[in-house]
DNA sequence: CGGTCCAGTGCAATCGATACCAGAATTCGA
DNA sequence: TCGAATTCTGGTATCGATTGCACTGGACCG
């Protein structure tokens, strides 16, 4: 009823299993058309368990990431998802929830279980993906990489350029105090948007003391509390730049419930565009860069990789990233006076 | 190096792999720090396709949902993957994209291959899903069902009870020419959300030919397109119910991109919240119901059905809405006339 | 017409783990 | 100290598919 074998289809057609199995692999068989009767008769499909543990290999990625319902990620599975359909590889998803302890042990889960994995790992020091490498467990760093990670696959975004741009747009305006709301400089795109961003105001003669800066996970609660602290200040920021979406919300929250004008009294540039940030009033000027090619750039390199079994150099690809200017940012109150002074 | 097996342990420890194999199991045996030992040396994790194959089970779940970037789907699917991971059990997901034959294809390939499925099925009278289950796939509805699927587990929203309160609200505003925009009428939540609009419109007076209705599908380009059609006519809708989320994004495009103002020109309320909702300006009025909620009922669902080995009576689970009233409905133009004259 | 060649065939081993069954080692009572 | 009861143990079949090897039968050549 529930499920035929090889060994039913041989049965009915009169032939052995060794022959039934060559014609599923498409060798030319003599009973052809008896088997292929069989095969319908019996609405086989051959177990992809017993086909993995024969072949070593179970035509499955696990995709790794912090969190789906961010829709930075949300884009990546489908992105990945989809390439991994058109090779007919399944894809397995897992939730590290930005958890080091969670991540080390589902990549543990996973040797045996996938052929690869594409990983947003929590932080650059992390060792699993290292163990996990070394278990023979092909790995591509996505958005984030770790120390000594020369030998892995990635497909990153410019966060150099992408923090560069939005710290210059910031300084034409005229601003000076600038504040960064980040994540865990941990993580790579919490160090590279950092250090780029601090360092661009600085090179271009911003004081150091007026540059402030708020730690935060990357997610809407550390948005959230980050602001309120900076706006709570004495001397609070005339902009603000926000290094992921999900802060951003956040960001934009608090902004929303202590009543600051956007862009009047501050102004905001986020990091990953979303959905309705055009829609918001003002809309969000963002940094903008590609989502869903993010995750299939990642899924097309760890299936190549598979087929060459590994000995390809290692390919890095960095996404550009776009500013887009809409309406949360403008000149400071007091610099529309200064320049003129 | 990469994979020890069950093997190499029984050796390294001088016993047969039947005692490994009972060490595992947690059955008492004399050799058991030996065994530990060698375990620990030669970081040996059992096969888990080899498992498979001997125990005829998977111990993974796969996921089917149209689009994992709607954020519902997003947030069931968290919910779904936090539970499974707590009985050590692994997620796959896959996307239909709202395709019909994907969406069999899926199914069809997941059999054998995962213990059970929760799936949003793209359209009421599909045949897919009872032909995995009579192949022994376990299945578990989530948001919509099929048609004659009494003998499944089912995790819905009272789509009846949102779409009742949704139009209540617009009546009592004093909207009486309104408008529907709605996915395909194919899938539970747009026949429902639907009829009981219509009719709870209907059974309040309102004229049928003041119901306007648009059929789109659930995604941003239908709700954007059917939000231009609709404020084009000449006797435009004073009042726009719009049945899930990302056609809520799309029919606040559209009416930003015409320059319509909500909610003087036109009242606005969804289906489904959206992270940024509450931020729009105005802030937009929808239909709520807890999300990732409904993800980790339906695979609690699911695991236990597994456990009882199918002979428990079916259970369906209808999650409670709520209308959160925020800005984006007011008492139509003309309306603040007619009450008064 | 006989020998060579080759396309097809089937047996049996294999992948890694589990479970039945028979046998060995231990414990315990007498 | 011996036999019975109990606890452990290891050989082997099994899950469902693929594959190396030896073999058969027909086609083709001289």
């Amino acid at each position: 009823m529930s499920e035929a074998t090889i060994g039913d289809v041989a049965r009915r057609a009169g032939v052995s299993v060794t022959t039934v199995s060559r014609f599923l692999a498409g060798q030319p068989v003599r009973a052809a058309d008896t088997i292929r009767t069989a095969v319908a008769d019996l609405a086989y499909r051959p177990s992809p368990v017993a086909r993995s543990l024969r072949s070593g290999r179970t035509r499955s990625i696990a995709v790794v990431v912090p969190d789906v319902t961010n829709p930075f990620f949300a884009a990546v599975v489908k992105g990945a998802e989809a390439v991994a359909r058109q090779d007919e590889y399944h894809l397995f998803l897992s939730n590290t929830d930005e958890n080091v302890d969670r991540e080390a042990a589902v990549l543990a889960d996973l040797v045996g279980r996938v052929d690869g994995v594409i990983l947003a790992p929590t932080v650059e020091s992390d060792e699993a993906p290292l163990r996990a490498h070394r278990a023979g467990l092909p790995i591509v760093f996505l958005d984030r990489e770790i120390g000594g990670s020369a030998m892995f696959d990635a497909v990153l975004v410019d966060n150099v350029g992408g923090s560069r741009r939005a710290a210059e747009h910031l300084l034409d305006l005229g601003h000076r105090r600038i504040a960064i709301v980040n994540g865990t400089m941990r993580s790579t795109p919490g160090r590279q948007r950092r250090e780029t961003f601090i360092e661009t105001l600085t090179s271009r003669g911003v004081e150091p003391a007026e540059i402030l800066e708020e730690v935060g996970d990357f997610r809407e609660q550390g948005g959230y509390q980050a602001v309120l602290r900076l706006l709570a200040l004495e001397h609070p920021p005339t902009a603000i730049f926000v290094t992921n979406n999900l802060m951003t919300v956040g960001a934009l929250r608090a902004l929303h419930d202590i009543g600051a004008r956007v862009p009047d009294q501050v102004s905001i540039v986020g990091f990953d565009d979303l959905d309705l940030a055009a829609l918001l009033m003002p809309p969000l000027t963002v940094v903008e860069r590609p989502m869903e090619e993010q995750g299939s750039l990642a899924m097309r390199l760890l299936l190549n990789r598979l087929r060459d079994r590994g000995d390809a150099t290692p390919r890095r690809i960095v996404l550009e990233t776009r500013l887009l200017v809409r309406g949360s940012t403008a000149r400071p109150a007091t610099a529309t006076r200064k320049p003129l002074s």
